[in-house]
DNA sequence: CAGAATCCAATAGGATACTG
DNA sequence: CAGTATCCTATTGGATTCTG
């Protein structure tokens, strides 16, 4: 594919979402009931994204995904876990054994998450470097002049 | 294409991420300095996102954001606006007249966005109802044996 | 109009101790 | 091992007031 077909995809892409946005325009609008807020919401509280992401690599046993984010907390990873189990991305399974073991894996709705995350994902490492530089200037802006040097 | 082909696509999309998972392993894991964490933080701090989908209609002024998004604060919209500037995502104008108008609109590097991010929004809204669901019948599961009932 | 500053309430989230 | 319960702190975010 030439630049020239990439670029047309991307605009392809960004009208096709102005114009979903569009179309919500004539909707009640009530935040609560947003499918857009409501998935974000989940996606962008710390814990969540990560999780799933351990569980790209197959199941895992409680501790196991705590071993693989070692800076959350257990009381977090339960409720990120609950959560994912609640909305059906994640299913649970215990065996009873002694000590009790739990393991988690995505189910095909988790699953089915993978490619639109996967893309975000993707800008993120390919952009980090521009945001980064982006960040650097504007900080510069700002200490430049505080108080009209 | 088919539904075959289209099940291949997502096994594909699922296998390159979890590759891009494993890839991250032999890596010191700064959380700081982490781009998904970074970018997921931004997009789920409950308003950014709801900003950027405004824009995609086109270049506005603050008011006109404010008022595309009933529930935001002068405040948190003040802050989201700074963060995407800042970011690089938004470019600010300001127009001097009296009394002042500023438009905000995005830049390349935040039009590169929509790509990812219409794709997360349409999953969200194509499994929504699925989401809903699988809530229901979790609330279910829980107050069905409480207490060994 | 576009924001900055201040104050306050709600929530998120970490540390620790306890349980089946 | 896989959580739950409790406590406490930090951050988020709304309401209000003030300024250029």
């Amino acid at each position: 594919m030439g630049t020239r077909a990439r670029a047309g995809n991307r605009l392809a892409a960004r009208e096709a979402l102005a114009q979903r946005v569009r179309g919500w325009a004539h909707l009640p609008f009530d935040p609560a009931r947003c499918p857009v807020r409501s998935v974000l919401d989940q996606l962008g509280d710390k814990w969540t994204t990560l999780v799933v992401l351990v569980l790209t690599q197959g199941p895992h046993r409680f501790s196991a995904v705590q071993r693989a984010i070692p800076d959350i907390s257990k009381r977090m990873l339960t409720q990120a876990l609950r959560d994912l189990e609640r909305d059906g991305l994640v299913a649970r399974q215990v065996f009873p054994t002694t000590p009790p073991s739990v393991e988690y894996r995505l189910t095909p709705l988790g699953e089915s998450l993978l490619e639109p995350l996967g893309a975000l994902i993707a800008w993120a490492e390919v952009h980090m470097a521009g945001i980064v530089a982006a960040r650097a200037g504007f900080a510069r802006q700002r200490t430049a002049r505080p108080a009209g040097a």
